[in-house]
DNA sequence: TTTAAATGTGTTATTATGACGCAATGTACT
DNA sequence: AGTACATTGCGTCATAATAACACATTTAAA
């Protein structure tokens, strides 16, 4: 696969990648989308590079769909990384001979890469991660729980998840991390993972319910250990209205 | 100047551009900063290109201060832009000849760029524009006057110019933009040029205030043909604690 | 039948916002 | 010198949004 990329790495956009961190929601826990690939004890973000004859904005959609096997995605373009130093000794000359590749085709790896970040909302449940070969592995983790990362990894997803959290003060988000049907206190929990921050019950309902994106179904969750939550789901039209003009007009 | 670029094409980020909005107020205007070149009927945003022992945001701010003569400046990376046909024909063979390119060496042109774009808040009275060489212009326009542009350098000042309408309502912007000493009516000026929208002049008096981060001078402006207007500055500390926290928590 | 753990539906006090009114001030004109 | 004009500074009021909190209801399990 990369040893592929590299042998033809004319066909390719040079010296930029694209780095995606794709968020999913599961057991009230944020996940990541992340990357093993054994010859290497840290993971990665899920990421790739971009064909000369693709759009930017294709080639992190082509990742993505390749990685989760989930298409329809909310997948937004964030910030591109470029320090000097990014990429640095991350191949280096036993790393290409293990890859088995020359060294005269390999030195387009050695040089410094700039990435393009994007991150994505997905449906945990309707995610099925795809590993691209038998050395890799592809794991959701708890963003609270990430080990360590290669190159600037860690911060190209503190910066998602900080972009996120500002993303929900200007537009709703649920509808790409929650399944059709949900509940209200499920909603909320999102938030409050998402935020790192206990909201009230009471008025997180009510300013939800005003935003005026929900339609509450004639169905209750079954099999809770309590008094069983009425369940939503999103009125998409209203929702799309409200992803493009904005919740807080401020001034 | 490109020329040289092109020749010494390895010390540079192939396939990788900076193209930079820079914003000014002048005149109850918000003004963009462009460039023409004279083999080209259209303008241009300034833009450069990025030095392999360069971070890309250290190579921003060479463009940028090389425009401008300004530092210190705010300067922010906003989006990047690959679309695969965005350069389409811009360097040509006629183009190359003109500029007395070999056409081996100009190839590395002819490949699709992909640009970062990066806005800055300017002081327009402190920024003297500074054409690189004899046949090029550089102009402060009205945004709302601006002229054609090459490739999709309109997409990119659109982008920019909405990027700023939404920081307005996440954090402060008036330090870098206006002088140190102004009138609360010119900060409304501001914010209403950049929103093209009108504003209360008192309930903006009343929620600038209540920011917490102007300071009253005790001074008032004159040489004007009615109520002199106090000043005001700007306190840094508090600015800077807003800037760096953000306005509306909105959760 | 009781209990625990949530949920659904309020209430109230406080704060923020939008839409105005009116007096004060500095320049320009008669 | 006096008045008109444009614009500033300060204030009010009704309404909407927000934070903090109370109480009854429902479901599964003890």
């Amino acid at each position: 696969m990369l040893k592929d990329i590299i042998e033809n790495n004319e066909n390719y956009q040079p010296g930029l990648s694209i780095d995606c961190v794709i968020f999913g929601f599961h057991d009230n826990q944020l996940k990541v989308l992340l990357i093993k690939v054994d010859r290497n004890p840290k993971w990665s973000l899920p990421g790739g590079f971009i064909p000369i004859d693709q759009d930017i904005d294709t080639a992190a959609v082509t990742i993505l769909n390749d990685r989760t096997g989930v298409d329809g995605i909310f997948l937004r373009q964030f910030a591109t990384f470029g320090k000097v130093k990014r990429n640095d000794q991350h191949f280096d000359k036993k790393v290409l001979e293990y890859l088995e590749i020359e060294e005269a085709k390999g030195k387009w790896l050695m040089r410094r890469f700039v990435t393009i970040g994007y991150y994505a909302l997905v449906d945990f449940l309707k995610t099925i991660p795809k590993p691209s070969s038998d050395r890799e592995i592809v794991e959701w983790i708890d963003h609270k729980e990430v080990p360590e990362l290669i190159l600037d990894h860690k911060e190209i997803l503190d910066k998602a998840l900080n972009t996120l959290r500002t993303e929900l003060n200007l537009m709703p988000i649920g509808y790409n991390l929650l399944p059709e049907k949900f509940t209200i206190p499920e909603l909320q929990k999102l938030y409050e993972t998402i935020l790192d921050k206990k909201l009230d019950r009471r008025n997180f309902l009510r300013k939800i319910t005003n935003i005026g994106i929900l339609k509450k179904l004639d169905e209750k969750k079954s099999n809770v250990a309590h008094k069983a939550p009425n369940l939503y789901s999103f009125d998409k039209e209203k929702y799309d209205e409200v992803l493009k003009n904005g919740l807080n007009q401020g001034w």
